[in-house]
DNA sequence: ATGGTCGTTTGACGA
């Protein structure tokens, strides 16, 4: 299987960058976030008609995350799930892939510490945990993916220096993503690749990319057996490069092939 | 030089 999550940064202005990649790749699954989209927009059928099924949940001009299979799409559930408290933002969708359960996330900026996003960001990550506590198992076939938002450890900034006091490295939000992996998952792409240097978002601003300033935040996070068949995980770097009128996202796609 | 660049419900705000 491949499966793969890019975050878009509005699908409506990043679709025939998705058209293409999906007919070059030919991903299994591929988990998109910020598609900046209401449901009614979602181009179902433009997917179809490269054989995908899709599932989309989005409110229009924030968030907003779906999941493209071509190994079948089961027991689609938006948000949480739990029918508590709905989440204000279309951040989470699940679906059941070729038999692989599949959380496709956004989690929240957090903006600063000290801004109310982050307190929202930290109750996201503990309520996902909570999620998967309720609804998976971990002795199954399972990937949580997405942008996290949150860089894992130092090697996955381009500079600690750079963000002393800022949102992505504090310890709190790591200790959140380091919960969600202590359920039963695995950073799959540290797992391959150990050196530093390696992201997967680079800022607009100042030439980020092309001084190699990005920070590793959109993470394949995955079951034992889903780690234990990984025979590879790669950053597609090119698609973050791009001239001025068929521009890239901030974002590069992360991809793992399963064997098996 | 105290900014930079994208995206969106056109323009202030989020990332």
């Amino acid at each position: 299987m491949l499966l793969a999550t890019w975050n878009v940064n509005s699908l409506n202005a990043r679709l025939s960058r998705v058209e293409r990649w999906l007919e070059r790749f030919r991903p299994d699954v591929l988990c998109l976030q910020e598609t900046k989209m209401a449901d009614d927009a979602f181009p179902a059928l433009t997917f179809e008609a490269l054989g995908y099924e899709a599932f989309h949940h989005g409110e229009g001009r924030w968030n907003g995350v779906a999941i493209l299979s071509r190994v079948g799409l089961d027991d689609p559930v938006a948000g949480f799930g739990d029918n508590i408290d709905p989440d204000p933002d279309a951040r989470l969708a699940w679906a059941t892939c070729g038999g692989v359960r599949v959380a496709c996330c956004y989690v929240p900026n957090g903006r600063s510490l000290d801004n109310d996003h982050y307190q929202y960001k930290l109750s996201w990550l503990d309520r996902l945990r909570t999620s998967l506590d309720q609804s998976c198992d971990p002795a199954d076939d399972v990937v949580v993916c997405g942008d996290f938002n949150v860089a894992p450890t130092d090697i996955d900034v381009y500079d600690t220096s750079c963000f002393v006091g800022a949102t992505h490295v504090s310890a709190p939000e790591r200790e959140r993503l380091a919960r969600i992996a202590q359920w039963g998952l695995v950073d799959v792409f540290r797992e391959h690749h150990q050196e530093a240097g390696l992201y997967s978002w680079w800022d607009y601003r100042g030439g980020a990319f092309h001084k190699r300033q990005g920070m590793r935040i959109d993470l394949l996070m995955v079951s034992n057996s889903m780690a234990a068949a990984t025979e590879t995980v790669v950053v597609d770097r090119n698609e973050r490069k791009g001239p001025k009128d068929d521009p890239p996202s901030d974002h590069a796609p992360v991809l793992m092939v399963t064997g098996g």
